[in-house]
DNA sequence: GAAGTGTACTTGTCTAGACAAGACTATGCA
DNA sequence: TGCATAGTCTTGTCTAGACAAGTACACTTC
């Protein structure tokens, strides 16, 4: 086997050289995304095979398989079996939202946090919640509203429905020593979600407990979370829009 | 070798059976993700390692590394080589938030799509946003304003600033036909974005281009776009909160 | 006791070859 | 002309083995 590039480790193995010489595959990688940023294939194109790769590295299929793989994980290119790897259509561009605990956001500031239970008992299920819970209209459920504070400023109004069948301990927890979302992750560590993010004005009594004005934009994001088709629970939280913001960053 | 499940093709090659039989690899993902779900190992918990996991699927090294693989790349593991494999602490939640060109969101709902042009000029870059274009103060710029319209109703307003190195025909294009970002994207078609989530009241001229209050909240995203460390554009779009959300879900 | 050494185990990556399955095309036959 | 078939090219997946490099721990030496 040869290495077109000689900086590689296994082509020169006995040199003391230190160089970082980044991984076959992932300079296959790096040669087909930046075809892709200077335009080197229209969106929909064709794009090499992985035996025209093979022959162009002078690496083997399955080094090739593992760039191309990683790009079409990536939404940069469609591969279809029998026919070929097509540039991908950017129409509609993902970036990755990281949702963090409020908790660990704060504290990564360098700030500090603390909470205040304003509620934090079991209800009858209203019928407007009960099917997204998974609930008989009336049947008992967890419910807890609690404001989160950054340093004294209050960051977020959490008012929240747990399903009692997926974690039925919930209101013995302490809920200002540890979040309840931080709760829930352990008692159901994997999950789905989905979630709104919208603009609108609080509540009457959201704007009491944040101390905002009733006038005052806020963030919020609404969320259902599902873990193996049971529900667990719904969020609303609330922030006002003068002291917080969801920050993310898109990196092909 | 020896197949641990009779269902996989290359085990029973000659049964005529048309059983889907999920790939190996698959199957070890399907393990692992199944114990995280059920909480079999602890967050930080060290997992089987891959030969351990050899050893019980009997299938070869690469196959489990590549369900390994694909499990940190969702974030579900830590892998540190010397050490093993261990269950991810999921505090952070990260989800897929995509952004769409906003005339394929809006005719994907069967809606039609038009865009008013307010402004689009060159004008001398603002001493605040100079920096983040990579331009000098004065230096000359493009400046875009576009109210998009769904089925008549505003959405969006797009304040939008370009640098004419990377899109020297940027003034050329005919906005009502196609968006500022349908023309970027194929004018620099691989990038990188930051983005701002916030809520926040429109300006004046905002809530008039809009038609809505000035008191209104408006869900304002704020992004920034860079090519291969060359920034494009900065754009401000600001939507009613009443007409607009940003909707994601997150799958493990 | 402190410092260095060797070993076992881990992940990271690559190879050369193999079979399967899907898509297309050219060919031969009715 | 129309249709079935064989052949070629593509991606999808797996194997058995290899070397590299990082971590941890027991052991030896000073």
């Amino acid at each position: 086997m040869v290495f077109r590039d000689a900086s590689t480790p296994a082509a020169a193995p006995g040199t003391g050289a230190s160089a970082p010489a980044t991984a076959p595959y992932a300079q296959v990688k790096q040669f087909l995304k930046q075809g892709l940023s200077v335009g080197r294939w229209e969106p929909g194109a064709r794009m090499p095979s992985e035996s025209e790769l093979v022959a162009r590295f002078g690496v083997s299929r399955m080094t090739v398989t593992r760039a191309l793989r990683e790009l079409q994980n990536e939404g940069l290119v469609t591969r279809v079996q029998g026919l070929g790897t097509y540039a991908a259509h950017l129409a509609q561009v993902s970036s990755t939202l990281t949702i963090r605990d409020l908790h660990e956001e704060i504290t990564a500031r360098g700030h500090r946090h603390h909470a205040k239970v304003h509620l934090a008992r079991q209800e009858r299920a209203p019928a407007a919640l009960a099917p997204q819970l998974g609930l008989a209209p009336g049947a008992p459920v967890f419910h807890t509203l609690i404001v989160h504070f950054e340093d004294r400023v209050a960051l977020q109004c959490e008012d929240r429905y747990v399903n009692p069948a997926c974690a039925p301990n919930y209101l013995k927890a302490d809920f200002t020593r540890i979040t309840p979302t931080h709760y829930l992750l352990e008692v159901a560590p994997l999950w789905e979600a989905q979630y709104s993010i919208q603009a609108g004005a609080p509540s009457n009594r959201e704007a009491r407990l944040l101390g905002i004005r009733i006038d005052e934009p806020c963030l919020i994001i609404v969320r259902r979370t599902v873990n193996r088709d049971i529900p667990i629970t719904l969020a609303r939280l609330v922030h006002p829009g003068s002291r917080y913001r969801v920050e993310g960053q898109f990196k092909p």
